[in-house]
DNA sequence: AACTTTACCTGAATCGATTCAGCTGGGTTT
DNA sequence: AAACCCAGCTGAATCGATTCAGGTAAAGTT
């Protein structure tokens, strides 16, 4: 029933061959013989089969995306920034969400295995050397993505985590705050501990003394914002910090929820509050968001330009990019 | 260098009929042999080849996924439902976002049929009806995502979207509101004419005289929303509406945002809002969102289920899954 | 005129997993 | 003891696109 290439000879009068030809080399056949093709291809409503042509040629047309955090927009950006550089090329995305998962992070890159995409990015959650390894082995190209890793052999686009907690605190403490809160966790996501350890920087060389407390949260979704501003505000008043440094927007506004709820707007004039990522929601909130801005749909392009030229270039050398962040002033600052 | 099922048969010391039966059906085989094989599949990091088995048994483990607006959390919620089951299946979600571009759509839809995907859900755009009749005589499963479609013969997984515009606008004027605009467009997205179509019935069915104006906006973004906010408010004061619905929450946002910049609020007390798809930033907003819930990851999920049975019986028949809308009252309706 | 070159085309072999007809050897039935 | 059964296994044929050695005819060269 399916109309396969054979058919489309047929009708065309010519060869299985030049009809591949005609496919993957056009300016090898003579024009006729295009001509009487396509119009089979068209007429018939022929597409190739992808499964025969991967298995023979070894060519993909798939590049697997494997994402920590499907919830968090700063992801679906990044997708968006792939998935807009994929369809220029003629590729499809396989997106696999993991949810912080690592069994769920080991069957998709199986699966994605057994696919036999062209290239892999991800944004690693658990332990993946052994896995990314094996990508490796079968010659599959692969990039981290959102994770620096200049040990790991692997090429990656991220941003500099680091500069961007530096430049959060250091706009808090350029706004005469000095009793500030990160507020993020996991401590096992490397982006959170970069983050602090940016914040940690600028506190410490600050011309004056400033404290840095730490307020760990299980996760970055807003829900857990609002839960650690909650709890924040349960303390004597005293002892509130005057500023926030959120991990990720998400649990800046789920803080803004917590501080701005029941009539008291206490930002940002008691509290100061600064997320990360810059999503698309941080300028709409009921304080508008200060943050510090990564380039996501960039990152998802530069990602996938580069893992098709090393799936293209086998012997190329993995690199590192790295994305400068930028400190976006709102009124949430004080602005 | 890649490994094939051969080498596992002969490191296993088994045929490969045996290796594909201890893959596919290993209540048919001895449990030594199932042993051997599975430490040799172990010990070499095979995985299958995908392609080789589409090709042969017809099996595909990918799902095609259609999305046209990747930047709408909501969207974003019904993909991550799909992707949830998906996963429980061993199967893997093609993602592609089409940006509301009818070219785009046919890319990807060709994109999918040469991967013979398993089945294919799509929110279309476009008039995708030749191409999805390609895709039944493929015998390629399709389900309709956010768009009944009782005509055309495809399985569809919805929201009453009328019923969903009815619920919105009979709770402004419960709430005494009386000049009603609804804000929204293009008016050739089935949405956007389904929410205003309940929006004046609503209307109409009301026991008082109640107005309903129409705010067109070329796009569904925060960005539009900032514009149309904008544009209300050069008009003179009296002729404002006192109540705003747009067709869905990013909208509203960008509303909101125009309606509570420059110091004053004038929502809910002058103007209320309602949006519409409850999106997850639409309860951390300047001023809490009412808005018309769907149950996104629902939608996701019941959509992938449906699609997977279909493909296992060609002969099923099309149903259309409709589930209802849920209101949300929050500040921006003056609760 | 005999040759080489060029431009195109043909069709069989190939990729790796699945499938299925057929084989084997031990157990059961009569 | 002959006939039959059955669980378990084998290995060749198969799916459809690609590739490439080889073929053909027309054009070009000497």
């Amino acid at each position: 029933m399916p109309i396969s290439i054979r058919d489309v000879a047929e009708r065309a009068g010519v060869s299985v061959g030049t009809v591949s030809n005609v496919l993957n080399r056009p300016d090898e056949v003579s024009a006729d013989s295009v001509d009487r093709v396509t119009r089979a291809i068209d007429e018939l409503g022929y597409v190739r089969n992808d499964a025969a042509r991967k298995l023979r040629a070894g060519v993909s047309t798939t590049v697997g995306f494997v994402v920590l955090d499907g919830q968090n927009p700063f992801y679906n950006d990044v997708v968006r920034g792939a998935e807009d550089e994929a369809s220029s090329h003629g590729i499809a995305i396989l997106y696999g969400n993991t949810d912080e998962d690592p069994s769920r992070e080991k069957v998709y890159l199986d699966l994605f295995r057994e696919q036999q995409v062209r290239g892999l990015l991800i944004a690693p959650y658990g332990d993946v050397m052994t896995q990314l390894r094996r990508f490796r082995a079968s010659g599959i190209a692969t990039v981290l993505v959102d994770r620096f890793s200049a040990d790991s052999g692997f090429s990656s686009v991220s941003v500099d985590s680091v500069a961007g907690g530096r430049l959060a605190v250091e706009h808090l403490i350029e706004m005469g705050r000095r009793r500030i809160a990160f507020v993020g966790g996991p401590f096992d996501i490397r982006q959170v501990t970069d983050r602090l350890a940016g914040a940690r920087a600028a506190a410490e060389n600050a011309s004056t003394h400033v404290e840095l407390e730490v307020v760990p949260t299980s996760a970055m979704t807003v829900e857990d914002g609002v839960a650690a501003g909650a709890r924040l505000l349960m303390r004597p008043r005293r002892e509130w910090p005057d500023a926030l440094f959120a991990a990720n927007d998400l649990l800046a506004l789920g803080l803004l929820q917590s501080l701005v709820s029941g009539g008291r707007v206490l930002v940002p004039d008691e509290i100061a509050l600064i997320g990360f990522d810059d999503n698309p929601f941080a300028s709409a909130a009921a304080v508008p968001l200060s943050s510090i801005r990564q380039p996501s749909r960039m990152i998802g392009r530069t990602a996938l330009r580069i893992v098709l030229e090393e799936a293209a270039d086998p012997d190329s050398i993995p690199r590192q990019t790295v994305f400068p962040p930028e400190l976006i002033v709102r009124r949430s600052t004080g602005a």
